[in-house]
DNA sequence: TGTGAGATTTATATCTTTATTAATCAGCAT
DNA sequence: ATGCTGATTAATAAAGATATAAATCTCACA
């Protein structure tokens, strides 16, 4: 089989698709083997272990997370409320691209202590990380200064946030299989989530006492 | 082995133990046996398969969350506001009491569409629940019309509800293990988590402009 | 042309898991 | 005591998974 294309790079997309869809312990290295064409030996092969070949798909998608969601906070010029909304705009986008990722990710870390504590490492020696929490502080405490937006925990705002964006695309699949819509109801739904998100997050900080 | 108790009922209580921390596919029926002290056989004696057991707890525990759900709606004399920091209040608190509810609940049913048919109809089954959308789609839009609060959307804002409270409890255990909090601070953290998101969801759907 | 390196497959050892069957055990009724 | 019944264990079949080693294939290059 398969003049194609380089094998261990085919091995990887078909890993990491199987991998987003049935997580770690769902998929064998059988499977990914079948799905490619190849022999299960040769998984093993290029990568000697599944939990390798894991790390490799999972840590790429955790920077892809991280680099979406420090981008728009560094434009200087937009105000805060702007800001906000092209934050949250951004990351539900990049979520939207791919629904199964905030499951995936929530999955493999808590269902592996080892795993997490791997995450953890590569998260903190990330050089682009340590500067975002600093980062949204700065900017969230600034505000809370000029009385634009109510006193505020920065941890409490991220997740916040964090909470009202990812957990849409977690329940997004539970409502879609059970009610079995289709794709454009399922964008609609996603397009409906985000104003909706956005208007809280601002109502809910926003300081109108006075 | 265990004069002390119907094994039965220990078999089911260790199952539950075990989900709820390793999951379906992280635990075996030897696990369950060994953590009882019996032989692995009788796991499979009283409850034949893995999946039996595993959906004997699985569904117990989505029925109480139904329960908790829907008493604090009933309550008529409590005004809308109040009503909903109760209910907010009510069910964070009894996710609060087994921080790994959300996450196993999310988590199996995702991971498998069989099991998901499966719970969706035991949900619809359920007489409680056809009501529960019904109660706060009524309390909800009545205020919309008495413009207490803005117009929303009921589908959007049990999504922000439930986004908000849910959504700690899988934060919380990454943020635990990687940081390592004590129970205290764990406490703290949730204490500040539930004024935050009463506070929120209040001010964010709250008519301000008229 | 032939040989060596990397790519790929065959074959298999080892382990784990689920599930079943048959054997043993304990206690109660007769 | 005997024998029945349900509880429990021992033993094991069957299946699937990971991983490794050895065999084969391919093809560039000397």
């Amino acid at each position: 089989m398969a003049k194609e294309q380089n094998l261990e790079i085919q091995i990887l997309q078909a890993a990491e698709e199987l991998f987003l869809n049935n997580g770690f312990a769902g998929t064998s290295t059988t499977d990914i083997a079948k799905r490619v064409g190849c022999n299960q030996a040769l998984v093993h092969y290029y990568f000697r272990t599944k939990e390798n070949l894991f790390l490799q798909v999972f840590m790429a998608k955790l920077d892809m997370i991280l680099k979406t969601l420090q981008q728009p906070l560094l434009n200087q010029d937009a105000d805060f409320f702007d800001k906000l909304r092209n934050v949250i705009g951004a990351y539900y986008d990049f979520l939207a691209n791919d629904t199964r990722l905030p499951f995936f990710v929530i999955n493999e870390m808590l269902g592996n202590k080892d795993r997490l504590t791997l995450v953890y490492e590569h998260f903190m020696n990330n050089t682009m990380r340590n500067n975002v929490f600093g980062i949204i502080d700065t900017v969230v405490q600034t505000e809370v200064r000029k009385h634009t937006i109510r006193p505020i925990d920065t941890v409490n705002f991220i997740l916040d946030v964090v909470s009202l964006t990812v957990f849409n695309f977690i329940a997004l699949p539970i409502y879609c299989d059970v009610s079995g819509c289709t794709d454009d109801e399922k964008q609609h739904f996603l397009r409906l989530r985000k104003d909706e998100i956005i208007t809280l997050v601002i109502n809910g900080i926003k300081n109108v006492g006075n």
